[in-house]
DNA sequence: TATCAGGGTCGTT
DNA sequence: AACGACCCTGAT
């Protein structure tokens, strides 16, 4: 990896597979905003970092180098050899091959598993600008001033920890627009909280033991647990279904609709193996961004 | 102005 | 195993 350090701000130079557009717009992350064509603002870590991209650089700032070093070069995995993962899965496979092209700079994001798992409760049966805004009303209520973007000069708050949302009640979370949901999200804090739930300690078990666990917690099913544990945990063997990878696996890989969660799921995991997580995000972008199959 | 469905899951048949 | 309901809001 080649960058160094200006006042403020890493310049990485030659960075292949790194598209942040894509990156953020491929479904894993709702902590961010477009400043401008290719500039991005994202909120983690109790940091606000503008990522922005010129010719073949790329700019994150505010940021320093121990900053860089120990925080974003796993959070945006930029230690994973993301061409010789595609040159695997794209072998026999021309659906994978175009789509892999289509989104060629996707990478999964290592994310705070707490966050993730609340995030993606709110995002069932929901849409993405009202995911979005859910996540900020919640960060801005309970979370912790980080202070402005000096960017766009906007006040940022970070996602709040399961200590700072204990005590919230399911009418408190409808007045933040968590709909149906609230009961959901005081379930999965109370679970969290009291430690019947220790997201830290699941890291040990097994990927079907975490499952498990995540499907304990109400408004948790399979696809928000695949999430979890792929976004989360980052455990890339899992291959979330949602209606998009539904739509786009029956339009390139079956040629037939109406086909159960299961086998979905089954194929894709089954032919991607420990590569269905990238896989998946490929397909879902392709699909998203194509309306494939709507 | 009204109707509809959206990054799924739950509770009831 | 199948099916309707669900908070809310932007789109049609």
């Amino acid at each position: 990896m080649e960058y160094y350090e200006e006042k403020d701000k890493i310049v990485l130079k030659n960075q292949k597979e790194f598209n942040i557009k894509q990156i953020l717009e491929c479904g894993q992350s709702f902590r961010f905003g477009e400043i401008s064509e290719n500039t991005f603002y994202i909120i983690a870590h109790k940091r606000i970092i503008n990522v922005c991209v010129k010719e073949d650089t790329i700019e994150f700032f505010p940021c320093n180098k121990k900053d860089f070093e120990e925080i974003w070069v796993n959070y945006f995995d930029l230690n994973r050899d993301y061409g010789k993962i595609k040159s695997i899965i794209t072998k026999n496979d021309l659906v994978m091959t175009n789509c892999s092209k289509y989104g060629s700079g996707i990478r999964i994001l290592n994310q705070d598993k707490w966050e993730i798992l609340i995030t993606f409760i709110i995002s069932q049966n929901n849409r993405i600008p009202m995911i979005k805004k859910v996540i900020k009303n919640i960060s801005e209520k309970y979370g912790e001033y980080i202070g402005k973007n000096p960017v766009d000069g906007n006040d940022v708050f970070s996602f709040p920890t399961c200590e700072q949302l204990k005590n919230v009640t399911v009418d408190e979370l409808l007045e933040q627009k968590c709909g149906f949901r609230s009961k959901y999200i005081v379930d999965a804090i109370e679970k969290v909280y009291n430690k019947t739930i220790d997201l830290e300690e699941l890291k040990n078990l097994s990927t079907d033991e975490v499952k498990k666990a995540l499907l304990s917690i109400k408004g948790v099913g399979p696809k928000v647990s695949d999430c979890v544990i792929l976004f989360g945990f980052g455990r890339w063997e899992a291959f979330p279904v949602d209606v998009w990878i539904k739509r786009v696996v029956e339009y390139y890989y079956f040629d037939q609709k109406n086909m159960p969660i299961d086998t979905i799921e089954k194929f894709g995991k089954e032919k991607f193996g420990e590569y269905s997580g990238i896989a998946q995000q490929y397909l879902f972008y392709n699909a998203r961004e194509e309306q494939i199959g709507k």
